[in-house]
DNA sequence: TATAATGTTTGAAC
DNA sequence: AGTTCAAACATTAT
């Protein structure tokens, strides 16, 4: 559920509620006071990332699904859901997933140039921000979300192998043209994925991620928990370069 | 059945 | 005081 794609995929499934009216609510959620929503008009469903972003008037929820969370719209889990929203067309139901609601407006509060999947999606800026970080390595920069919101250690995974780089390189020390290189595929990916998950065909197009023999060269795959995120690579070490 | 996995925040420990 | 790290949360497939 949780990389961005898959967030731009849920937006798009509940466009049926925006501009309709929150008929009435419920959910397990401790964080957020359900009796600010009855009665409210959606005015907008947005993402940033990983964030999916339910707008109303004067405040907005941010639901973020972490690792397991899930979503039904028009049916339901046997499980209680974090958070029910019954609309007069249907409902929508999340589980497990993190719930807050923010006051204001998301325009005030994100920057939606860092958005892999956003028109707005700034590679210079994602460049200048990996030119601050030298040290670190890639695999840890390509999922930080202030830079590559959005971007998943399935992503994560599918770049590295597609430009050939290692996991663990050092940001600094990959030569500045397969950098940029790399900024931009994670953005090409990231919607090639979008488009791959709406065809329920996401898993048979990975080159990298979980697979156990590289493609181009037939030599098995490393596994390893990598970079101070401790993320599961998957890599080749024929084909992808250690720039260090 | 135990384990690990598309993730992030929190607060303790150093 | 800044950094690091484990714990917590939660679901599902292998």
């Amino acid at each position: 559920m949780p990389e961005g794609p898959s967030i731009v995929i849920l937006k798009e499934a509940v466009e049926l509620f925006s501009g309709k009216k929150v008929v009435s609510v419920s959910g397990n959620s401790k964080k957020i006071d359900l009796h600010r929503l009855p009665s409210q008009k959606v005015i907008a469903f947005r993402s940033w990332g990983k964030h999916f972003l339910i707008c109303f008037k004067d405040f907005f929820l941010k639901v973020h699904f972490l690792m397991f969370g899930s979503y039904l719209i028009n049916d339901r889990k046997p499980q209680d859901p974090r958070l029910s929203l019954v609309f007069k067309n249907g409902e929508l139901n999340l589980y497990s997933c993190s719930v807050n609601l923010l006051e204001g407006t998301a325009d005030e509060l994100y920057d939606w140039s860092t958005d892999v999947m956003n028109d707005a999606w700034d590679p210079k800026a994602a460049k200048k921000k990996l030119k601050e970080r030298p040290t670190a390595l890639i695999c840890d920069a390509l999922l930080e979300q202030d830079i590559f919101s959005g971007v998943g250690n399935i992503i994560k995974n599918e770049i590295l192998y597609r430009v050939k780089v290692h996991p663990e390189s050092a940001v600094g020390k990959i030569p500045a043209a397969k950098l940029s290189r790399l900024i931009k595929e994670a953005r090409i990916y990231s919607f090639e994925f979008l488009e791959w998950k709406k065809e329920y065909k996401l898993r048979e197009h990975w080159l990298a991620h979980t697979k156990k023999t590289c493609k181009r060269c037939d030599l098995p795959f490393t596994l390893k928990h990598t970079g101070s995120k401790k993320r599961r690579s998957f890599f080749c070490t024929n084909c992808q370069i250690l720039y260090n």
